[in-house]
DNA sequence: CCCTTTGTTTGCGCTTGCGCAAACTGCCTT
DNA sequence: AAGGCAGTTTGCGCAAGCGCAAACAAAGGG
């Protein structure tokens, strides 16, 4: 049964895309399912296939040859990613794994060429996909080399608020489960630092945290954090 | 005058193109010099054009609010630089200084759609550039998470020799001129780190430093340094 | 319902690498 | 030749944040 092309208008991958596009390009897709901690893809496994999280979290982690690993990024809902194809990679660089159950459409990497002719807008918005990854991971890098722990995980918690946050009635809590380790992991520090400054915000009344959940009660405290402008 | 198709020929960004589409990329480029310390352009300026470096060396700066400085990358002969235009941004992100003199073509960035259609595989290229460039980036926030001073600073004197080395009697030597403030900014350290470790790793034989200047005479020892496998 | 697993908290000591200060050196300008 | 500037070296002290260890708590499975 084919794909409704109401699953994804509206996406910033879709943008600027006639409805015959659409559906031309959901024509080489399919959709399935990734339960909660599988992988959709795996670091230095040949890339076949790009993907779009239709809906759940993904998140996307690097593994060093020691063993160590770093979070790259979160994928949300509606977010284009594994697209080595668009990048000349012919593995994939990261592993994808499902944060949550997950909805995702894939399509053959073969299927690039001809998407590309058919919808050259769709191309054009995964290579800006592409940049806008790329400024956020200088972004990182500039903020690795130049602030502290404690505003950089302010910094990442913010962050992550922001682009996946679902109002309660206690303040804002990111909607999928995240562990300390895990924060510690995308800011380049230890679980412990990372359980020690939630604690003294805890106490300070900035969020309210429990077992790989996060609740962000002052947002704007937070913020002042992250800028190293908090006041005492 | 025109510019002549040996100028580029055998350059990665013009792989794939025939004589006469590389000529019709270079109808639309024009070729300027940039003196050393000069800016090609300059971050949060609205980019305009893109660029090509030709000869010469290009530093790659990111500056933050509070006047930290990073540096970004350094660009080297024959790579395209400035690309806002392929990542959908409106302005540079970072500023571009000539660490030597310099000569850049540049394209109007007015030019890029007709290029696109015309010599597609210019396009590519441009795009596979980029996807080097996050992946590179990516390794550094790796880098930055898990490995300790000393092995990054290690690991970025290897890439600079690597990609920009000349042989000398004494050893491979960077062809451009570089302060240990610059290495300082390039692996999120200090200029004290770095001259100490310097000054360490010359007394072991390891380098020979000078001003601006930095010759490695025993690569294979740093490479250990920057695994962290030195013996004692 | 108990037991195992997984995640979190917290104390303690210590190392890495930074901050500050001061002196030094080579190079370029006048 | 003298002077100044930009880059480098080095000593000293300190603090941020890590490593280790141990105890605790919340899920989840059998």
């Amino acid at each position: 049964m084919p794909l409704n092309r109401s699953l994804v208008s509206g996406l910033p991958a879709f943008a600027g895309l006639s409805g015959d596009d659409v559906d031309a390009v959901l024509a080489t897709a399919r959709s399935s399912r990734f339960p909660k901690d599988s992988e959709v893809f795996s670091q230095d496994e040949e890339a076949a296939q790009f993907f779009l999280l239709l809906s759940g979290h993904i998140r996307v982690v690097r593994t060093t040859p020691e063993g160590d690993q770093v979070i790259a990024r979160y994928i949300n809902e509606g977010e284009l990613f594994g697209i080595a194809i668009a990048m000349g990679q012919v593995t994939y660089p990261a592993t994808a794994v499902a944060a949550v159950d997950c909805v995702v459409l894939s399509w053959p990497n073969a299927a690039w060429p001809g998407l590309q002719s058919r919808a050259p807008a769709f191309g054009a918005n995964a290579y800006q996909t592409i940049g806008a990854r790329l400024q956020d991971t200088q972004s990182r890098v500039v903020e690795m080399s130049t602030r502290q722990v404690e505003q950089r995980i302010a910094g990442a918690v913010m962050r992550l608020v922001q682009q996946s946050g679902r109002k309660t009635e206690e303040g804002v809590e990111i909607d999928f489960p995240i562990t300390r380790q895990d924060i510690a992991e995308m800011t380049g520090s230890t679980l412990h630092t990372v359980s020690r400054l939630m604690s003294a915000w805890e106490d300070e009344g900035i969020v309210k945290s429990g077992r790989q959940k996060v609740t962000v009660t002052d947002p704007h405290a937070l913020m002042l954090v992250a800028e190293n402008r908090r006041k005492k």
